[in-house]
DNA sequence: CAGCTGTGGTACCGATCGGTAACAAGGCAA
DNA sequence: TTGCCTTGTTACCGATCGGTACCACAGCTG
């Protein structure tokens, strides 16, 4: 039996990925399903197959692992914006598209909001390196969003924006509080009409 | 100096509360102002003048604390609720002023949005006491709601009232992650727009 | 082969966590 | 005054927290 693990080499099977990606992996799924400061690094390094030492050796302190882990989510993020851009061409349907596959989300039941907003109201401390990401990646948005509202017509392409933004935002924290049954269920609707009173 | 404070009786002044209003008032603002996780159960007997064994003896579990202490928040409210049911007759009137007071509180940089959906976004476990406070709460807000817009004769209440329930948590949840300047700014005029809309 | 680097494992650090036992002291009613 | 109930104080419990020291081993390069 051991012979046999030695002689064959998996070549089909995917090489596990290198500690560092396994360990923000794992604490990127720990954080936003059950809270940044309900994880221990212990069960972060366990969850990666690996262990604190080596997750130490890649992180300075949890703080810093944090900040990396909603780094690479802003990045996720980000990249599904432009695969959307590619993807739809035309700026009014693209927003439509993109308020639609927000309510989606937020119908799943499993669904836990924005990692970055969740992170924003766990962490109060404004000198932490989390609430650095935070802002940089809200701010972002914020422009991409405004920059999109401008190519769909909008007459006012950042109050458009902010008013979006409201929506959106309320909508997910709405699902978490209230369940996806309740007023999040307007998103659509609500944001339909956002658009047209805009000429979007 | 001792003498002088034996004889003196300082009749004047408050006697301070009793021990449970103490730790209830000082765990309530640390939770909501550190999060209910950063903060620890000697720091709240510590902020409330008493110690851990006294906060024991009148709280089952720190968890039954924070479910109180939510209750007792979620009852503030109602009271401020009624008050502005009272000072504030005409149905159409009162919902714009109820917006207008949460988009001043929101404006607030010390605000840190609602406690509730804080603590809902804190503690992702479904079984928590202080999930089903959150839950029961925010059910009878918005049958509240509902029951104002159909009394300022919106023509289907409960998509106004849900809709405003979205723009005021999105307004909210902005200003943690985006600050007092970002999107939250839109709430009164986008608020305005749907409650005309809505026929109130 | 030697030597280096990255990883895993274990044991440990001081501090803090939520929660409790035991006892002294005060207020108040009988 | 006696006795009870509540509070305050101190010390403590096991567990876990974030973080580190030390060593063994595997893989790669020379």
């Amino acid at each position: 039996m051991s012979s046999v693990n030695i002689i064959v080499k998996p070549e089909a099977e995917t090489p596990r990925p290198p500690p560092r990606e396994r360990i923000l992996a794992a604490a990127t799924e720990l954080f936003y399903r059950q809270g940044i400061r309900a994880v221990g690094v212990e069960a972060i390094a366990e969850a990666a197959g690996t262990n604190k030492m080596t997750l130490y050796r890649h992180f300075a302190s949890k703080d810093e692992l944090v900040a990396e882990c909603l780094r690479g989510f802003a990045r996720h993020v980000e990249a599904a914006w432009s695969a959307l851009a590619e993807a739809v061409p035309d700026p009014k349907a693209r927003l439509r598209i993109w308020v639609r596959e927000v309510s989606n989300r937020v119908t799943d039941p499993g669904d836990r909001g924005c990692a970055l907003v969740n992170a924003a109201v766990e962490i109060p401390e404004k000198d932490h390196p989390a609430r650095r990401v935070v802002e940089a990646f809200k701010s972002a948005q914020r422009d991409r969003l405004v920059g999109l509202c401008r190519q769909a017509g909008a007459r006012d392409p950042a109050a458009l924006a902010d008013e979006l933004f409201l929506l959106i935002e309320g909508a997910r924290v709405c699902a978490q509080s209230m369940g996806p049954k309740g007023p999040c269920c307007q998103l659509v609707r609500l944001g339909e009409t956002v658009l047209q009173s805009h000429g979007a």
